[in-house]
DNA sequence: CTGTTAGCGCCTTCAC
DNA sequence: GTGAAGGCGCTAACAG
């Protein structure tokens, strides 16, 4: 911060008016005069005077900012969340402070306790793959005991209270096998690399559920766990050695793209011989070739909720009625061309 | 924030010691007696004391906090930079406040004027399309007058005075369509869809030198312009009627994949009939059909570098003098399957 | 060694 | 109408 900022002391001696008088004239307070009043607001409008804000925070106890720790911002799903944030959040007149944490619980931990001393009101936090596998929350529940709220979004926990926001990620995996086999795929195979989060692990549920519902028992659910983008060929080719394939559903937009280029690159036909389907809508799906038929992860609209629930949740403050919700977005089908659908 | 914070006013009467000795205390001023730091520091520790941030910042005049504006979030290049801010920023112990111009410079200005009323101690930027059209600076300018360092990255100025990163656009340029000659294409277009910006002119001079120095004056410079993603189909397809293209760079990733989609749509083979080479090395190049030849814009890097500019100039106030620095990166070739180089 | 005092910039009673 | 005083939470110069 400068120190050759306009301040209201300044603005009093300049203008022969009392610190007060002046900060009264500037809140428009009717108990000034309207001479003195502009008067003094010419003077301000002229030195182009901002109230500081830090000493406005402390003294409101407040800061107007607003802690955004997500996993990756460089899964385009991310980086489309947290452009609803902002954009929902400046609206809002607050600010937000992007922490990422590389997946790693530790640099969540370190994020969340750097900020809970007073940089934020609250956080908005989607949760690290390796904090869902530690299972540990207690720098949430830290935060929330401290009065700092926190809304989370897509990958949540039902350990902690707070308010939620995600897809309907069980139903959009159920409907997007359920689409596959209605068109005629016999070997349905569900390949994810976030197999360590609660999307992950309910997509999965729902992929099993429709091949249970409608295949009945004819059709044994086979999942392909990626745990790294390096490892991907390997297991995967590894994997169709043993098992045949005719439709893929995948837990994100890379792992669809990928298996995409392995299947063609590997002699398949995209999708006259294998059909193709992965989650997210970023701008790999749209621009592959085939193009690749995608379940809309509705990411500017979670966004914009998880800021929504947030600084609602810190404007009411009668809502400390520890009464919190989970909204459900609805996912729908981006038909593309790779997957043949009646 | 919340109101059930621990201070340091309640910790002295908890341990009756006066405010100040608290302080020195968990400050680990030699001055205080080893005993009474002990018991102060054990007080804190049960209590979870943590000194506000905010009160701290008012007092020491500075936010530890960078605003960080960038035109777009959801283009890859942009969050790789972000993410190598934040990286950088975190380590040396500062927070970014991620404001997202959209490209328009109202919300530049607006985003630059809610941040220096004291919200940040420097903005980082890189400059939005709208702003390098009306080439007004004023805002820019204004936050440096009010003691607030700029440090811009890739879309830059010479209009404002302050440390900046870019790429050697032009070199990286020149090299891309000397290369495309070099294997034998002798109609290179240059597509551009950033021909506002800085980085745009540039890319487009290297283009045309490039042009002139090897093939003399046989060859005539073909610069397509986009105006918006929205009418590129139109434009090329357009454009094709008229011209023959053998060779192309495109100014950005994605109108590179554009280009190939086009071109392979419209019956053309590439690399076979036409090379294309693109900038910024993002998540489109590498799974794209065939995968892309791009230019790495180094972007992790030019935020690093963007972020340690800001932060030593915040650090070392002695630096005022104003010797502000330009750094440029170099940058080199991918190679992939959509050109045939020898 | 410890405490008092002052002040960062703002807002808000409460006197005058 | 205007101004003096106090306090948000913290640090630091200065007394004791």
């Amino acid at each position: 911060m400068s120190n050759q900022m306009m301040t209201l002391k300044k603005l009093a001696e300049l203008s022969n008016f009392s610190v007060s008088t002046v900060s009264k004239a500037l809140a428009d307070n009717p108990e000034i005069s309207i001479k003195t009043k502009n008067k003094i607001k010419k003077l301000a409008e002229f030195y182009n005077y901002k109230p500081n804000i830090t000493a406005k925070n402390l003294k409101e106890r407040k800061t107007r900012a607003i802690g955004v720790i997500i996993p990756n911002i460089l899964a385009h799903f991310f980086a489309k969340v947290l452009s609803g944030i902002e954009k929902e959040a400046t609206e809002k007149g607050y600010n937000i402070i992007t922490c990422i944490s590389d997946e790693s619980f530790e640099k969540e931990v370190k994020s969340i306790e750097m900020l809970a001393n007073g940089s934020v009101d609250g956080f908005i936090i989607s949760v690290s793959k390796e904090t869902f596998v530690k299972e540990n929350y207690k720098h949430l529940q830290g935060a929330i005991d401290k009065g700092l709220p926190i809304s989370m979004f897509d990958r949540v926990t039902d350990k902690v209270y707070c308010d939620k926001v995600v897809i309907n990620d069980f139903q959009s995996s159920y409907t997007a096998t359920e689409k596959l086999i209605k068109s005629g795929c016999k070997n349905v195979v569900f390949v994810t690399p976030i197999h360590h989060t609660s999307v992950g692990l309910d997509r999965v549920s729902g992929y099993e559920k429709a091949l249970k519902d409608i295949l009945k028992r004819k059709g044994k659910p086979k999942v392909l766990v990626i745990e790294d983008y390096q490892k991907f060929t390997d297991s995967f080719t590894e994997f169709l050695k043993d098992n045949k394939v005719d439709g893929v559903v995948a837990a994100d937009e890379l792992s669809g793209i990928y298996t995409m280029n392995l299947l063609i690159g590997a002699g398949h036909r995209v999708p006259e011989d294998v059909s193709v389907i992965g989650f997210t809508d970023g701008i790999l799906a749209g621009n592959s070739n085939p193009p690749l038929t995608t379940v809309d992860q509705r990411a500017v609209e979670l966004g914009k909720v998880a800021a929504n629930n947030i600084i609602s949740r810190l404007e009411d403050s009668q809502k400390e009625a520890i009464t919190y919700e989970t909204t459900v977005l609805e996912t729908y089908l981006i038909e593309r061309g790779s997957t043949k659908f009646k």
